[in-house]
DNA sequence: TGTACATCAGTGAACGCGCGTTCACTGATGTAC
DNA sequence: TGTACATCAGTGAACGCGCGTTCACTGATGTAC
């Protein structure tokens, strides 16, 4: 039993959760202060720098971790083995299921997507974009849409994703006496998804017409 | 002439500006300080409370603006009278047009959706949703879709939005030497939002399959 | 196994600094007569 | 029009506080012999 060195990433797990903590409680990261997340962590200040050198690589260090939390959830929904008949239906389910699940790091990535530092900021994008890229390719070995090309399949992942991670703030943000609405905030989004992939499946047509400009 | 008036919201507007500019130059609005604003608009520190009551008011008063930069855009865009046949392009270009015209008070817009105080994402949140209802009326005006629901449209008009709205920030985060990746971003919208209508179009039977639901 | 030494996560005190906020003020603009 | 007074946007100094970062340290864990 290695004591220390276990020791040790215990109390960076405790940075990093104790950051987490205090953007949940409603905190941007970007305004937490080196001091309160080392207090809430339960170390004196100056031993944060025993981990990270800053704020800016605690938050680099948590990106990585959406990226894994990320990839997980991917590989599970494929060994759900999703039925073709609700698929859209069971994924929306299952992204907000894990959101409710893991608040912190989703509130997080929200933040992070369009207010981190610029490092962090293109972390979050490209692990959404690798989990972007990792659905199209279910997709396109389900043999659903296979008459689109890379770039439109690229641009698909990018529509769904968008839309089903803007709802990600949403549902974080709903006052707990407003539970309700996360059904209709749900049915919202399945409808969004599966309209989405109606456009998808009649697509090609308007690609041709770019060639064949016409009132 | 009311010189006094004049030159007190002379200096409001100076604040906000600093405000603006601050975020325009990466800042996150959370972690903007009072001094640093009135600093950078040229007054003394506590000059800042012959205006607003703190950060979070002058916050707001930024939320109005972009409500009523949404606003003009809708109207200017109505004025144009789009043609049919291009409606969709020319639509995502006046939008990505409008941002890169007032960088500042869309990066503002990103990130006080996802990081603001609560009273401040309301607001934005407010803001964006009446710019999507009005942009459904006008669809429905235009006698296109007019065999959807008002739930069904408010979802669509959502979905647009959600779209059209996340390429602010992609596009504000596009480094100066890639201006080239402007066209691809909006190649790549274009065909999300046509997507998205060919999907409209072709809606209503898929709301029907909820009551027969079979395998 | 026992001893002597090395490592290093976390401590406690201290630093200089920018923060938000307060106070009494100044002096230009505006108003009453 | 001229004078005496009121208003109030912006000033300058000061406050106590939390900030990031530094330093020499301690004492438990790990290693070499």
């Amino acid at each position: 039993m290695t004591t220390k060195f276990e020791k040790k990433l215990k109390t960076r797990r405790a940075l990093m959760d104790a950051a987490l903590a205090l953007v949940s409680e409603g905190k941007h990261y970007s305004s937490l202060s080196l001091r309160v997340v080392a207090k809430r962590a339960g170390v004196v200040p100056n031993a944060f720098y025993r981990h990270f050198t800053g704020l800016d690589e605690l938050g680099l260090a948590l990106s990585d971790e959406i990226g894994l939390l990320l990839r997980q959830l991917m590989r599970t929904a494929r060994l759900k083995g999703l039925a073709a008949d609700s698929m859209i239906a069971d994924s929306v389910d299952f992204y907000m299921d894990n959101v409710r699940e893991s608040p912190a790091l989703f509130r997080f990535m929200a933040q992070s997507l369009t207010g981190g530092s610029p490092a962090m900021r293109q972390a979050i994008r490209l692990e959404l974009g690798h989990f972007a890229k990792e659905m199209v390719m279910d997709l396109n070995s389900l043999r659903v849409l296979s008459d689109m090309s890379a770039v439109d399949l690229d641009m698909l992942g990018h529509l769904v994703i968008t839309t089903v991670s803007s709802v990600t703030t949403e549902l974080l943000d709903l006052p707990e006496d407003r539970e309700n609405l996360v059904s209709e905030i749900r049915e919202r989004t399945i409808k969004q998804v599966r309209l989405i992939f109606i456009g998808a499946g009649g697509w090609d047509k308007p690609s041709k017409k770019k060639r064949g400009k016409k009132s």
